[in-house]
DNA sequence: AGACTGTCTTGACGTCTGTCGAAACAGACA
DNA sequence: TGTCTGTTTCGACAGACGTCAAGACAGTCT
């Protein structure tokens, strides 16, 4: 499922197909818990970031964290792995990419 | 308020004072008509779209396209203005911006 | 094997959201 | 001034969402 990936929000009106595909993953960037575990995902040095690591950083139940990590992952955003005893969380960046295209302001359309 | 504009979501941990003015706006652009209705008036020849046009575009009623226009307004991505008998709406370029920025894949990073 | 730790799932609860119909408001035209 | 069209507000309802406590599951260590 490759919804058009390229052209900007300001150059012409996302067609339904897409807009069915995106709108839920800015959805789950729609709260302010997960927009934080997500940048805390993508900017981990390693690449990954262990739960155990995520958990702490918020007033927060585990249960809470965790079923928030769950939407991040079913809208496709991050993706979750099992090691030994703690799970590792990973970033996706080609969603992000295609929704930061969608965002971007023309940047030489003001000509 | 200006919230830190700049640095990728994948640079650095968003702060919990920029998720909560953040969020909302991804939130307002989680559902598939606000995004259409905001890519719509984004992508306006004109720079400003009439509700008239609008709203026929969806199979919903007036006041429920009425009600997604607030929220996008609400959110700041969006400004209306009525003359004579309709009412305008125009893009916010700005925190449209701020948003794609937060997202962008830290474009020269690979390196 | 048994106990322990870390994470996820389930069930529940109150709140928010998307939608509509009806009514209110704003401006234009006769 | 009165009426008509376009837009928003109000009230209501079903469904989704954020949160927690309790329980289930996975893996480790003794």
């Amino acid at each position: 499922m490759d919804v058009s990936c390229c052209p900007s929000l300001t150059e012409q009106r996302v067609p339904a197909e897409a807009a069915a595909v995106l709108a839920p993953a800015f959805k789950a960037l729609g709260d302010p818990v997960r927009l934080q575990l997500m940048s805390m995902i993508a900017s981990a040095e390693s690449g990954e970031i262990c739960v155990c690591d995520l958990t702490p950083a918020f007033d927060l139940t585990g249960p809470t964290i965790s079923h928030h990590l769950r939407t991040l992952r079913e809208a496709g955003l991050v993706d979750a792995e099992r090691r030994g005893t703690w799970v590792y969380y990973r970033a996706r960046p080609a969603l992000l990419g295609q929704l930061a295209a969608l965002l971007t302001v023309a940047p030489e359309v003001n000509a």
